[in-house]
RNA sequence: GCGGGCGUGAUGGAAUGGUAGACAUACCAGACUUAAAAUCUGUUGGGCGUAUGCCCGUGUGGGUUCGAAUCCCACCGCCCGCACCA
């Protein structure tokens, strides 16, 4: 009897599948189309667990739809742009491009032993000159369009990347990436219109029926979509031209409890008043440069400048409010300016507190014993759906929701000619120029006499220039000798070149549409594009259910208006799986210094070192660098072979969580595989064909186990498919069946192991003596007659409690069953006569008393 | 603060409102072996009992239901997202 041995098996089949062009996608008229696509890596060099996890995930859908009958397309590309790069060849030396396609080839080749089911010709990195063309061809029709723009802003600068970010990129006031301490610069930037989309990107949330709903619910948050009332109040003599000032409110219910005017330090007003005001002006000035960290807000104080301006109430001329430049007014949203209430705000109250302003109730509980703002309770704060007593609304005293009166104030300020309702969205428009080299090159040119002129289509790809320096912090285009200097694509004259490359997450924000006709001379082809769009099952981690995913959605409607993509591309992913990470304990022990040293899991056995020193346990985490509790992907792929590893991140836990990598856990994946490799060869030479054939039960379980594992597979419940695996092995390896009928089930489990174990599973099909290859083979059918038992076993309770087990045929009528129920429980009834019996067909029966 | 999710044996987890703990890990016991490894078999939620069995049990407390891990309410704990957003 053979051994299992993965390494040469797996190698075979690779071979056999790469000959054979299994995977290499094409059209078909007689089959459907199906796109599975998984978020494309960062060529950082190794490829890592989690990256196993993902593309497995893919695989088993991929490798699944191949079987049942559906013309697939699995793509693999590199997200090959970005800071890692240039940080690399800061460090080390050397070029980012060299840097970045070293390290594609190094990945590529840690992930072919996979045995991924990718058509590979579609390959491409969006660092290619092929690519990054196409990009620049996308903008220049997004430019004509009016989708992209240039204007002066107050951005998020990282002095450390030396680069400006996008809001979505700044996390706690640091750079998503640096980690530094973002500052406000003004630039001239490129901009994308996305919040032009921001109702559209919004409301088609609602039909992303197959994204898990946390992703959507993130998603609607970050556009945050209001409703409110934008109105004026009347400003007593103002500086210069100025006459009122617009304020924003989500509750013009509470207008009435209105006791000042707070504008950010970034107002107009603001600025116009700082310029012959030093103390005003030394107070912006600070508060500015005022951390933006979560900490930081939480402890800053309330604080203002009382401008000495007053202005006027819309509904008393007589009631005055005075104007303060207060610090935790924002000028990025609504007006910059707003009106505190401080009996139903609480950080209008403390700022009211602070500055002795009136606390004035608009609506007040039911409750007797309301401890009032007024008195120095909290600011009262309901739901907007409770029901309070208004004491100063806009009708008098009544009972209303929150809801009811703000539609309410709306209504009546409109009416009075006090502002009009708006809706405001958080949302902002994506900036995505970066002062960077490893970049896609935005192609326009600076004319002295034409201005900003987009480059001519026919002048693509401007190419990065290869001889670039990085020892000097700063963007090398900037400071390369020619590579600036070009021609106004407009009036000849001489001109140059603009030096911002895109945000990387240009590049991954139509990769999905490339892939679909990836050698094309234009940025897609259509008639690919309208074969193979949409994607039908997207999957990569949660980490990115912001900002990949809403840029993705907002290209993809860029790409139909600029004729890139048809009409049914408008929501380019049809499904999104957001999978788990794979994680590790941390093994720790004290260094001499009082510090904690790490050590990698291979150095450890049984919780000692080598040396026999104890390391202390921390619970698993994330796999990371710096706690080294990492593993190697091709460390286990080359311990046990790529199906062990591939079994095991699909086992024990459901995909959408986090899986805990765990040495014993590698190792009965391993010995399952073997054990299936033992059986089957067992089965093969054996001869048993005089054995009772008529062991009926074998047969019942794979088609139960065809269905079981079926619907684990195509509803991501692989942990349970797996288990369904495990269990139908146990019967094959117990059966007295006969040889015609182990082989039959032994090439039901080698299907239904082949979409996770792809060689074994090839390697069990060739022992078992069938011709061509698994992979290919249609996918077993559940034979709807076997998958009900003849006899089947009813629990039997009482009052709610098991009391027995009744064998009952299948059909058998229920006043029987009820008969038979009842006799069975007769101890427990204990003479007492049952009230009512419940049968539950095929399920259970339940006997009150 | 706002929004969302989760809580089941020693562990990962399973369970369309219908036998809680499938499957796996770990542990323990047995078979094979001179021995070990490998392999195979069995046990393992807690308690009571010689036993057929009985009681308790899915974070806590209540509710709906013939029947609740699952649905509803409140509380406790943990996790995630957003956040001086007017």
């Amino acid at each position: 009897m053979s051994r299992y041995t993965a390494a040469e098996i797996e190698a075979n089949w690779q071979k056999a599948w790469d000959e054979a062009e299994i995977f290499r996608a094409t059209h078909s008229a007689d089959k459907p189309k199906y796109y599975v696509l998984e978020m494309f890596p960062y060529p950082s060099g190794r490829i890592h667990m989690g990256h196993v996890r993902n593309y497995t995930m893919g695989d088993v859908i991929a490798r699944h739809k191949l079987a049942t009958g559906h013309n697939v397309l699995h793509p693999m590309g590199w997200d090959a742009f970005g800071m890692p790069a240039e940080n690399a060849a800061m460090a080390i030396g050397g070029h980012p491009k060299e840097w970045t396609y070293n390290n594609i080839a190094d990945m590529r080749g840690q992930m072919k032993p996979l045995g991924l089911s990718i058509d590979w010709s579609r390959e491409f990195a969006t660092c290619d000159p092929e690519y990054y063309g196409q990009q620049q061809a996308l903008f220049l029709d997004m430019l004509k369009a009016g989708l992209v723009y240039r204007k002066n802003a107050v951005v998020n600068w990282d002095p450390i990347d030396m680069t400006v970010l996008a809001n979505e990129q700044v996390i706690d006031g640091k750079g998503w990436r640096s980690g530094a301490d973002v500052e406000r610069r003004e630039l001239t930037q490129w901009f994308f219109a996305i919040s032009d989309m921001a109702e559209e990107l919004l409301s088609a949330l609602d039909g992303l029926e197959n994204w898990p709903a946390k992703v959507r619910l993130m998603q609607e948050n970050w556009i945050g979509k209001s409703r409110g009332l934008q109105f004026a109040f009347g400003l007593i003599d103002g500086p210069d031209g100025q006459d009122r000032i617009e304020v924003y409110t989500t509750r013009p219910d509470t207008l009435m409890g209105a006791s000042f005017i707070g504008i950010s330090p970034d107002h107009p007003l603001a600025k116009q008043l700082e310029s012959d005001n030093p103390e005003l002006a030394a107070f912006c000035a600070e508060v500015r440069k005022g951390g933006t960290t979560e900490e930081a807000l939480e402890k800053a104080e309330k604080r203002g400048f009382d401008t000495g301006l007053r202005v006027r109430h819309p509904f008393d001329t007589s009631w005055e409010l005075p104007v303060y430049v207060a610090n935790f007014v924002l000028m990025e949203y609504g007006t910059g300016a707003i009106f505190g209430c401080p009996a139903h705000d609480q950080r209008d109250l403390e700022f009211s507190r602070k500055y002795d302003l009136p606390v004035v109730s608009t609506y007040v509980p039911f409750e007797a014993e309301y401890h009032a703002p007024e008195d120095g309770g909290d600011a009262y704060v309901p739901p907007k759906t409770e029901r309070v007593l208004y004491t100063r609304g806009f009708a008098g005293e009544e009972v209303q929701t929150g809801l009811e009166a703000i539609d309410a104030a709306v209504d009546f300020c409109e009416g009075q000619g006090v502002g009009q309702g708006v809706t405001k969205y958080r949302l902002r428009d994506w900036g995505l120029s970066r002062q960077r080299y490893w970049g896609c090159p935005i192609p326009v040119v600076h004319c002295d006499t034409c201005g900003v002129v987009p480059e001519a289509k026919e002048n693509l790809p401007i190419r990065l220039p290869d001889d670039v320096t990085f020892d000097i912090p700063g963007n090398p285009l900037d400071r390369h000798p020619t590579w600036r200097q070009t021609t106004c694509p407009r009036c000849g004259a001489d001109a140059l070149r603009e030096t911002d490359t895109m945000d990387t997450f240009v590049d991954s924000s139509w990769y999905y549409a490339r892939f679909t006709a990836p050698h094309a001379t234009t940025p897609t082809d259509m008639a690919e594009a309208e074969y193979w769009m949409n994607v039908d099952q997207y999957i990569g981690g949660i980490e990115h259910a912001i900002l990949h995913l809403l840029y993705s959605r907002f290209f993809a409607r860029a790409m139909q208006i600029t004729g890139h993509l048809p009409k049914k591309a408008i929501e380019p992913f049809n499904a999104l799986f957001t999978q788990g990470m794979v994680t590790h304990e941390i093994y720790q022990t004290i260094g001499d210094n009082g510090r904690p040293v790490y050590h990698l899991p291979e150095d450890v056995t049984d919780g000692r070192l080598a040396d026999g020193t104890e390391v202390q346990i921390i619970p698993s985490a994330k796999m990371s660098k710096s706690k080294k509790n990492v593993v190697d992907p091709a460390q286990i792929i080359s311990a046990y072979g790529a199906d062990t590893a591939r079994w095991f991140v699909l086992s024990d836990s459901p995909p959408e969580r986090d899986v805990e990598w765990t040495a014993s856990g590698a190792e009965a994946a391993s010995k399952h595989l073997a054990r299936v490799y033992r059986i089957v060869s067992d089965i093969v030479a054996s001869d048993d064909a005089d054995a009772p054939d008529a062991d009926e039960a074998l047969l019942r379980d794979m088609h139960k186990a065809i269905q079981a594992v079926s619907a684990g597979v195509e509803a991501f419940g692989f942990n349970a498919a797996i288990a369904r695996l495990y269990a139908f092995t146990a019967t094959l390896a117990k059966s007295t069946a006969g040889t015609a009928a182990k082989r039959q089930a032994a090439t039901a489990l080698a299907q239904l192991m082949s979409p996770m174990t792809p060689h074994l599973a090839e390697e069990l099909w060739s022992m078992l003596g069938h011709s061509g290859l698994i992979a290919t083979a249609p996918w077993p059918q559940a034979d709807p007659a076997m998958l009900i038992d003849a006899a089947i076993t009813l629990p039997v309770q009482v009052n709610g409690k098991r009391r027995a087990e009744i064998q009952v045929p299948q059909d058998m009528p229920k006043d029987q069953i009820e008969k038979m129920a009842i006799e069975a429980v007769q101890r427990a009834l204990d003479g007492a006569t049952p009230k009512k019996v419940i049968v539950v067909p095929g399920r259970i029966v339940n006997i009150v008393v």
